[in-house]
DNA sequence: TCGATGGATTTGTACCAACGAATGGATGAT
DNA sequence: ATCATCCATTCGTTGGTACAAATCCATCGA
């Protein structure tokens, strides 16, 4: 990697880079106008817009015409996936995501699609089915006051819930994960894994995301007491918008 | 799947992006050259430069002169947050990442550099530092097969670890928290934070990233048995390189 | 046979020019 | 006073050109 940083679109980069870190260009602050940033460095428009090309990538400015480029504002909310599982407080009836965003005042709401489909190798081997097995999915489109918060597709065995209500559309108040318990599969084991990459386009356009913007991947496969895979939980997270955090003991 | 995205170089990418999603480039593919695309399509070499821009930018392929620009593998690799704190084998001396790495057969090595420091408000706050308390910080830069591979700042309170071995240069075999626990102060209780962002330019140069590769920050935060904070550790986790997986019972 | 050298290829950086698109504000009409 | 329209500003897209830098590879020399 290039240490020396010689390039003109590189100087003008870094610059603004430590303005936008030292709070020089606090958030929703306005960078110079590309004109004048022509101006200042003596350089083309071109290299400008490399420049802030870069700083878009990073996540760090968004830019719109006639209103320029801003600084964006980047600060996550909390998220804990352990409580997902765990027991609601009662009386509480209401999904998991639902009741942790109203505990925080904002107003949860979401869309919701059930389909029957021939999941993707990825799925289908993290639920142990077969080439032609089939599973139930119920892909979810999360809001927070409105706008566009992550995405969370639950794959079901397809054997396992087709007389249910997860195979059939609509809300489940109460959950899936009671439904399953309903049908005598109570998860007792699940596994996390959580990577990061850049969107790819569908994700970028349904979830709204401003360039530059990593997602988090975490998907969660829960057992039964049996050791059987009954559900796996993709969730899309843009990154700007969530902090995961788990809560461990130690033996 | 694909909306209009009705400038020209979207629509490069886009088919670029599909050949590449579809296994038609597979890792280690050499796309058209930048000649070749601009007579095929009949655009500019602007143009072509802005969706190869693009694609870069989702981390699918690297450029370099001469060698053309190539389609990346990125497949990552398994890491256990939850096992860095467990028990080691008997008679393993090692730490949690050189044994880890190891088992896979590849080859681990770190440099480690250790400071005095007046932390950063994120650090001292976890810590429960006052504005003048100091930390000690022992700074890793972990390789993997002579590869950058990730990055651990492991913080501790000055006065609790400042006459032992903690503070002093040098690799710790059998690892800092066992030190910690010679010391008295055990840690039962860990609270790990994880997000995602794109990488700063230190970040990049020093482990090498390439460009579109997010990074995952990963902090965890040590408790003693009186609920002190006794350890800070933050890693910078390259995305392309990490998959991070828990394992959770439930009761 | 092996190494050095130099040309060809391909990407990297930088410049200029033009027009399109979106928006905020000023202006004018009702 | 209110609303519609127009205009100036600013970013978005595309075309073009030139030279630099890195690398591959073939050729030449020891």
């Amino acid at each position: 990697m290039k240490v020396a940083r010689s390039s003109l679109y590189q100087q003008v980069a870094s610059d603004l880079r430590r303005a936008i870190y030292s709070g020089d260009l606090g958030p929703g602050a306005q960078l110079p106008t590309e004109a004048h940033l022509q101006d200042q460095y003596g350089v083309s428009r071109n290299t400008v817009r490399l420049a802030l090309g870069e700083l878009v990538n990073e996540g760090l400015v968004t830019r719109a015409p006639r209103r320029g480029t801003i600084v964006r504002d980047r600060r996550p909310l909390l998220m804990y996936p352990q409580r997902e599982l765990a027991a609601q407080p009662r009386g509480e009836v209401r999904e998991a995501f639902a009741y942790a965003v109203s505990q925080e005042g904002r107003e949860p709401s979401q869309t919701i699609e059930v389909q029957i489909v021939s999941p993707v190798e990825e799925i289908a081997s993290r639920l142990q089915l077969g080439d032609r097995d089939l599973a139930v999915v119920r892909r979810r489109l999360r809001f927070v006051d409105g706008q566009p918060y992550n995405t969370n597709d639950s794959y079901f065995p397809r054997t396992l819930v087709q007389d249910s209500e997860i195979a059939r559309p609509g809300d489940i108040a109460r959950g899936a994960n009671r439904v399953l318990e309903e049908l005598g599969h109570k998860q007792v084991r699940v596994v996390d894994d959580i990577m990061a990459r850049m969107p790819n386009q569908e994700e970028a356009e349904r979830l709204q995301l401003e360039l530059g913007t990593p997602v988090v991947v975490y998907i969660r496969v829960g057992y039964d007491s049996a050791d059987t895979p009954v559900r796996v939980a993709v969730s899309v997270l843009p990154a700007d918008k969530h902090l995961i955090r788990y809560e461990l003991g130690l033996r």
